[in-house]
DNA sequence: GCGCTAAAGCGGTGATCTCTGCTTTAGTGC
DNA sequence: GCACTAAAGCAGAGATCACCGCTTTAGCGC
């Protein structure tokens, strides 16, 4: 991108902004570049040249969605696991928000371990440091692997919300890192 | 459906096929009801008339795909718990596997309520008789519920699989079972 | 066998998508 | 400011898809 400033990123908000309202009116199969284009009040075959297929714009803007809006670590495990679990269950809950991730995870066969490799990542990178700083505090019992993390608190929300399992909110999400880490002690 | 005899059912079959074929070789994303109609020898004509939507014919070879594949129940917890986690990542592991899961979870917006409810319940009819049967056993500890196996097995073989995290085997499989209800008991 | 009719085949049509050469606009560096 | 050119707009061609009236085939009941 030799030009990122003014227009070429002006077009480009009117179209992220464009792709996500139709992916949540519409659902994102009946979702169209040209249809995209009308709305962004963009020439279609702008996003032809930008971005080629509709699979390709939907993981562009799956992977500029929510930047800057996860929450902050303070240093508690417990407080942290549960924060940024909220936020990807709040994430995935948004309209559109699982049309993304499929539109991320399963595009043209080429790209496909990108996306999926992409997508894993950030959601690694979440949790990871809440580990580290876990560790490095030096609590007993150690905090959990990222892998049980993964297993037991991202994978279950993906489930409930791909399925609609009704009672997936906040306090489900406690239940599950009480799960993980143990019951918050009350001490006498 | 009143006359499901002889051609109705080649074509089925054949289109069934055929879609299986296209889903494993270019992806869901790529395939359209002509080009399952060319593949199986059958007008495409056919494939709007009777299944009307490609979301809606996926949906239905999901539907069909490995009936009557299911490993039976021996009436041990463990053994059953097993044996239906592997069948259902086989299952899910296999060419398209995991295109079809996504055709059935996503097809358009009205009938996606349908797919889901669907899906969901085959996985649970699946293990729904494993806990059953236990509980009338009535052995110790007392087996866990379908939630819990949702989200301590089934759900981490979904995320695993949609993602390729590597080492989701048969072993792995029995680890997640281990985590649920506890290591096997090695008793003197 | 024989008729009945459900279901498949056969065109054809309009709509839409995808892509491309050329023109026009407007950032960027000087 | 001014020239340069990346990027957007425009318009149109070709391909494909979705769909539909009509014809033909072949299960199914008698």
């Amino acid at each position: 991108m030799k030009r990122p400033g003014g227009r070429s990123a002006r077009v480009r908000a009117a179209v992220h902004g464009a792709a996500v309202e139709l992916v949540g009116e519409v659902g994102a199969d009946q979702v169209t570049l040209p249809a995209v284009a009308e709305r962004a009040g963009v020439n279609s075959s702008t996003l032809y040249r930008r971005w080629g297929t509709l699979a390709a714009l939907l993981a562009d803007v799956a992977q500029h969605r929510g930047d800057a809006s996860a929450p902050p670590l303070v240093g508690d495990l417990r407080t942290d696991l549960e924060n940024q679990a909220v936020w990807t269950l709040t994430e995935l809950s948004r309209p559109g928000g699982i049309a993304f991730f499929r539109a991320e995870v399963a595009p043209d066969v080429d790209e496909r371990r990108e996306g999926l490799r992409e997508c894993l990542r950030r959601v690694s990178e979440r949790f990871q440091p809440v580990l580290d700083t876990a560790r490095e505090r030096g609590g007993t019992p150690p905090p959990p692997s990222l892998e049980q993390v993964l297993d037991r608190i991202v994978a279950p929300l993906y489930f409930r919300v791909v399925f609609s399992i009704p009672g997936t909110d906040e306090a489900y999400v406690r239940e599950l890192v009480a799960g993980l880490i143990g019951e918050p002690s009350v001490e006498p």
